[in-house]
DNA sequence: TTGACATGCAACCAAATGGTTGCATATTAT
DNA sequence: ATAATATGCAACCATTTGGTTGCATGTCAA
């Protein structure tokens, strides 16, 4: 996975945003996502490009619409391997645990 | 805390890599922290300065040199509000266990 | 089938970013 | 005192970024 990806597309607020809509609500158009956005629509399909490149986003074209879907796998995998380096003891002891917890599936 | 300030400065590989060797082995100075790497002095600086106006890095002056101190704060209270929020049910159960192990302090 | 709706594509633009070079300043060592 | 070392500051540059506008295409409904 590319970590630099994630990164870069996290980066920008209004992306950030779009993710937390889609958190909010999964599945939407590019035209819910641009409702009550200070954005062209243009500029919105930029931005969910980039999340989709970054593996963020995962999309399904249903008729003349294209459905958005937030994919948090990326999200978890960052956390995992790079912030949880910088963490306290006691939370690199919580990340062993969950990863018994979950059965080390991996 | 300015969590746009943190998304940026962690965007760039560079400044992800500086913050690697402070979390390796911290208060270095700029001129050991440039060694090594293919970039100027100037460079590093400038990327050392983003990450101290995202509070990832503090200083400290020592006579003609500049010390250098990784601060995990932001990144973890990142990886608490924000990630935490796209994380699965297991990792919320564990950041509520982690909350109680950490005696509820905040 | 014709119009309305949802999205795609491309050119263009301003501002931010990441980098450089050159020179200035402050501190330490000889 | 002087030279070497460590950092600071500013101007400059190319590229990337985030945004726009205009037009094209595909799909649904009347």
């Amino acid at each position: 996975m590319d970590d630099d990806a994630v990164f870069r597309a996290l980066a920008d607020a209004n992306r950030r945003r779009l993710l937390d809509r889609l958190h909010a609500r999964n599945g939407q158009t590019l035209g819910q996502l641009c409702d009550g956005l200070a954005m062209t629509r243009q500029a919105v399909t930029k931005h969910l490009h980039v999340l989709e490149e970054a593996s963020l986003v995962a999309t399904r074209r249903q008729g003349r619409e294209k459905l958005h879907f937030i994919n948090a796998v990326p999200i978890n995998a960052i956390a995992e391997r790079w912030i949880g380096k910088f963490q306290q003891p006691v939370l690199g002891a919580l990340s062993d645990l969950k990863r018994r917890l979950e059965g080390d599936s991996q």
